[in-house]
DNA sequence: CCTGATTCCTTT
DNA sequence: AAGGAATCAGGT
C-alpha cells in the first residue's frame, strides 16, 4: 500500500496558516460587511453543467489553506443543491460587479492534489471558446472518469500518536501511566515508519482493539484519513508475454530520415512552438523519425505525447515504442477506470517519458512536455463527435503553442487543411518521398467494373485471376471492402422500396450469420420480413455485397486456402484482432479480407496482392470530403504491399476509374490529387478555404425541429457580417436517427472571426422544448 | 377555480 | 442542465 495523496485530515492538529488578506472593505456595507468580514478567499468555479459562466464562491477559513487551482470542489448551486465544479481562479477579492450577499461558500474540496494545472486550465478554456461548449464540458473531456472518482483507491483510517504523548513516551514518563499492552501499542506506532491501521497495531502489539479504543479515549492517539492506492503493483505493464527488451540500437538512417532529423533538431532542442508536417509516403520510415525525435526529447528530460488513431494502436505499434523506451504509457479506449487512473497518476508523477494513445491522450498530464507527435494526422477519428467536439490534431497544435514545444503532424496523405497550412508557411514541411531501401511503390492497376462481364460476389474475373496467381506463387492476399454485413440492402422488386430500420431513415443491412436485418446507424435488429413492408409483395430481393458475402465468395473460390474476415463483427471479442493478425503473419492464413481496420499500419512482407473490392463506397456520399476520404483510403491500402523483398501488386475495382481521387491514388500522386481537389473547395468556401460551423437541430417532432432551425437561420442571417454564407437549413442526409428528425445549417466564412462574433449570442436563441441543438465547429461528419 | 402541461428563469 | 415558478389550456 502506498499513500498516493493527502486527503482531508480528520483530526489533524497541524496549525492552519492564516490567510493574509489585504482587506479593502471600503465598499462593503451593512450586512454585506458582516459577510465580508468572515474572511476567506474568492474562487472562480466552473460547474460540470452546460452552464456557460464562471461562478464566484467564497472559500471559508477552514478551506483557505488548502484551496488550489485545478481542484474540484462541491458548491451549492441555485435550487439544485450541491454540485461539483472545478476551481479555475483564486482571488483575494470578489468581482466588483457582484453583490457580496450572493456569494455562497465552498462546501468541500474533493481533491487534495489538483487534477489539472494552470496550462491545462488555459487549454480547456480555449477549447470552450473555440468549440463553443462550456468550460465545464471541456474540463470533463480532459479528466477521465476513472480519475474523477479516484478508481482503484480507497480511504483508509490510520492511527497517529499525538505529539505530546510521543514526547512523554520518548521521555519514558508516559510508560508509568500505561498498562503493558498499551505501552506495546504506543511503541508499535512510534517505531513504525509507515502509517498503521487499527489491525496493524493489534497485530504488532499483540493486543485487542479495546486497548486502542482506551488510548484514543484518553487522547493519546488520534485517527487520520488517507487515500490509498489499492494495488501498489504496476505489473499490468508491459503486456503479458512481451519481454521488456533492452532498448535496441536504432537502425542506420536513410538520407531522407537524416535530413528530416536535421530539420527537426533545432526545434527539439529549443523551447519554442514549432509545428511541422512530415509528408512521407507509406514505407518511407516516418515512424523511425518520430522515435529518434522522441529519443532526443526524452534525453533532455522532457516527455513526449504520441497520438495514433485507435485502429493503429496495434500490438505491433506498441511493441515498437516499448523496444525503444523504458517508461511508456499506452492509453487505449479499452482501459478500465482503474488502469486509466493509474496511468494518469504515473504520468503526472513524472514516471513516464512517452505517452502513446488515441484521441484523448492529447490531455495526458505530463509535467515537462517536450514534443507532440500526431501520426496519421488526416484521420477523421481524431475528431470527437460528442461534446466537446474537438479535433485532437488541432488541440495538439494549440497545446504545443501554449507549452512552447514542437509538434509533428505526420501522414502519407495529409488533410487538405494541414497541407494548406504548410503551403502558407504556418507549418514547416518535411518531405520524405521515397521508401526505405529504395523499394519501389507498388504498381496499382484499376479494374474498370463497367467493362467486367462477370461480377459475382463482388469479384471481377481480373481480380480472381490475380488472386489465383498470387496464391499459386505462395504469396498472401489482402482484400478491402469497407462495408460490413452480407447484403447491404433489401429491396422490393415490385414497389422499389428498400427495407429500412424501424427507427432510422436508413436501409437495413442483412447479416446472414444472425439471419437478421441490422441498422448500422443505431444497431437495431429486425427479423427478415416475409413480405414487402410497404406493398406486401411476397418476394424481396437481397442485393449489395458486404464483407460477410465476400467471405463466402472467397471460401467457394479458394476452398484450399485459409481465409479470415476482419471487421467489427468478427473482431467483437477483445484480442481477436491480435489472433487474426498473428495467423496472417505466420502464413497460416493466406487471404485476409475486411473493412478499413485491415488498412492501418500493418506490415506484412509476404503480401503480394492487395485488392480494393469497391473503391467507390465513400465517393458518392453527400460530403465535400468524399473524394479526399476515397483518395486517402485507396492510397493507404496501396501502401500495404511490396514492403518485403517481393514486389507487390494492387488492384482497385471501380466504376469511375478516371475520377481524380481514384486515378491519383493509383499513381501514388498525392500532390496530383491536391491540385484537383483544392480548387473545388475554394468557391463554396469549403475547408480549408472556409471555416465552417454546422448547427444540427434534432427532435421527435419533425415540423418543430424544422421550424426552429428555419427561424434561427433567419435571425442569424439578419445579423450576418459580410462574407458569411449560409448552406441550408436542410434535412440532414440521414433525416431520422433513433426516431429523431434532424435538420442542419452550415455557416461558412473565409475567416473565423465573423463566425465567432455572429454566433457569440447563439445562447439567446435556444431551441424549444424537446428540440436539441448541436454546434459543430470544423465539422468532419456531415451526416 | 382547479389540474396538468409547458415555458421561462435562475444559478455566484 | 435542472429544478422551481409562472403561465396557459381546457374542463368542471
Ligand atoms: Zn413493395
Ligand atoms: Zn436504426
Amino acid at each position: 500500500m502506498s499513500v498516493v495523496n493527502r486527503d482531508q485530515d480528520q483530526e489533524s492538529d497541524q496549525p492552519r496558516p492564516q490567510p493574509r488578506l489585504g482587506r479593502q472593505a471600503s465598499w462593503f456595507e451593512g450586512e454585506d460587511e458582516a459577510q465580508a468580514e468572515r474572511g476567506g478567499l474568492f474562487v472562480g468555479v466552473v460547474v460540470d453543467r452546460a452552464l456557460d459562466a464562471v461562478l464566484t464562491y467564497r472559500a471559508p477559513q477552514r478551506l483557505v489553506a488548502s484551496i488550489q487551482l485545478g481542484q474540484r470542489v462541491r458548491v451549492p448551486l441555485g435550487r439544485n443543491g450541491v454540485v461539483t465544479g472545478y476551481c479555475v481562479s483564486v482571488d483575494l477579492l470578489p468581482p466588483e460587479d457582484l453583490p457580496p450577499s450572493k456569494i455562497k461558500d465552498v462546501v468541500e474540496i474533493l481533491d487534495a492534489v489538483p487534477l489539472i494545472d494552470a496550462r491545462m486550465l488555459e487549454l480547456t478554456r480555449w477549447m470552450a471558446g473555440y468549440y463553443m461548449c462550456s468550460w465545464g464540458q471541456a474540463l470533463d473531456a480532459v479528466v477521465p472518469a476513472g480519475v474523477r472518482n479516484q478508481a482503484g483507491t480507497r480511504v483508509g483510517t490510520f492511527l497517529v500518536v499525538r505529539p505530546e504523548a510521543r514526547q512523554a513516551f520518548d521521555d519514558e514518563t508516559l510508560q508509568k501511566t500505561l498498562t503493558a499492552k498499551q505501552t506495546a501499542a504506543i511503541e508499535a506506532l512510534c517505531r513504525s515508519d509507515e502509517l498503521l491501521t487499527v489491525s496493524d497495531v493489534c497485530r504488532r502489539a499483540k493486543c485487542g482493539a479495546g486497548v486502542i479504543k482506551t488510548l484514543r479515549d484518553d487522547g493519546l492517539i488520534h485517527t487520520v484519513k488517507r487515500r490509498l492506492s489499492l494495488a501498489a503493483s504496476r505489473n499490468d505493464e508491459p503486456a503479458a508475454g512481451e519481454p521488456t527488451a533492452a532498448p535496441k540500437p536504432p537502425p542506420a538512417m536513410t538520407p531522407e530520415q537524416a535530413a528530416a532529423m536535421a530539420a527537426l533538431t533545432p526545434a527539439l532542442d529549443g523551447d519554442a512552438f514549432a509545428p511541422f508536417v512530415i509528408f512521407g509516403v507509406t514505407g518511407s520510415g516516418k515512424t523511425e523519425v518520430y522515435l529518434t525525435a522522441i529519443e532526443r526529447t526524452v534525453a533532455r528530460g522532457r516527455e513526449a505525447i504520441v497520438l495514433v488513431p485507435e485502429i493503429s494502436l496495434t500490438p505491433q505499434t506498441i511493441r515498437r515504442f516499448r523496444r525503444r523506451f523504458r517508461r511508456v504509457a499506452v492509453l487505449h479506449s479499452h482501459l478500465s477506470d482503474v488502469e486509466r487512473h493509474r496511468h494518469w497518476q504515473s504520468i503526472a508523477q513524472g514516471e513516464i517519458d512517452v505517452v502513446v494513445g488515441a484521441r484523448s491522450a492529447i490531455f495526458a498530464p505530463t509535467r515537462r512536455l517536450g514534443l507532440i507527435v500526431v501520426d496519421e494526422e488526416h484521420e477523421s477519428t481524431f475528431k470527437q463527435e460528442t461534446v466537446p467536439r474537438y479535433h485532437a490534431r488541432d488541440v495538439a497544435v494549440k497545446r504545443a503553442q501554449l507549452e512552447n514545444t514542437p509538434v509533428l503532424l505526420g501522414s502519407a496523405t495529409p488533410s487538405l487543411e494541414t497541407w494548406r497550412n504548410a503551403e502558407l508557411g504556418r507549418y514547416a514541411r518535411i518531405s520524405m518521398p521515397s521508401r526505405v531501401e529504395g523499394r519501389p511503390m507498388p504498381a496499382v492497376e484499376i479494374i474498370d467494373l463497367r467493362n467486367e462481364k462477370h461480377l459475382t460476389g463482388g469479384l471481377s474475373e481480373t481480380l480472381r485471376l490475380a488472386m489465383h496467381q498470387a496464391l499459386d506463387d505462395d504469396g498472401q492476399v489482402i482484400l478491402l471492402l469497407n462495408r460490413r454485413g452480407y447484403n447491404t440492402f433489401v429491396i422490393c422488386p415490385k414497389c422499389g422500396q428498400v427495407v429500412k430500420c424501424r427507427h432510422c431513415d436508413v436501409a437495413a443491412t442483412y447479416h446472414k450469420n444472425r439471419h437478421m436485418l441490422i441498422c448500422h446507424t443505431c444497431d437495431a435488429e429486425r427479423a427478415c420480413p416475409p413480405a414487402c413492408p410497404s406493398c406486401q409483395a411476397p418476394v424481396l430481393h437481397y442485393g449489395g455485397i458486404g464483407t460477410e458475402r465476400l467471405e463466402r465468395e472467397i471460401r467457394m473460390e479458394f476452398p484450399f486456402h485459409e481465409s479470415r474476415r476482419m471487421d467489427s463483427d468478427t473482431m467483437r471479442r477483445h484480442g481477436s484482432h491480435e489472433v487474426t493478425l498473428a495467423a496472417f503473419k505466420s502464413g497460416d492464413v493466406k487471404i485476409l479480407l475486411g473493412t478499413q481496420m485491415i488498412a492501418k499500419g500493418l506490415d506484412f512482407p509476404n503480401v503480394t496482392l492487395v485488392g480494393v473490392v469497391d473503391a467507390d463506397v465513400a465517393l458518392h456520399l453527400p460530403d465535400f470530403r468524399a473524394a479526399e476520404r476515397t483518395f486517402q483510403l485507396v492510397a493507404q491500402v496501396a501502401g500495404r504491399t511490396g514492403r518485403g523483398n517481393r514486389p507487390g501488386r494492387v488492384l482497385v475495382q471501380s466504376f469511375c476509374p478516371e475520377h481524380p481521387a481514384i486515378a491519383n491514388a493509383a499513381r501514388h500522386d498525392y500532390e496530383g490529387f491536391v491540385r484537383y481537389e483544392l480548387p473545388t473547395r475554394e468557391a463554396p468556401l469549403a475547408s480549408p478555404y472556409g471555416r465552417i460551423v454546422r448547427l444540427v437541430a434534432r427532435g421527435k417532432d419533425e415540423a418543430r425541429v424544422e421550424k426552429y432551425l428555419n427561424e434561427l437561420a433567419k435571425t442569424l442571417r439578419a445579423k450576418a457580417p459580410p462574407g458569411v454564407r449560409f448552406w441550408g437549413p436542410s434535412p440532414t442526409p440521414i433525416l431520422k436517427i433513433r426516431e429523431e428528425f434532424r435538420f442542419h445549417l452550415q455557416i461558412r466564412c473565409a475567416s473565423a472571426a465573423p463566425l465567432r462574433t455572429m454566433l457569440r449570442d447563439l445562447p439567446l436563441h435556444p431551441p424549444p422544448n424537446k428540440v436539441d441543438l448541436a454546434v459543430d465547429v470544423d465539422p468532419i461528419s456531415m451526416l
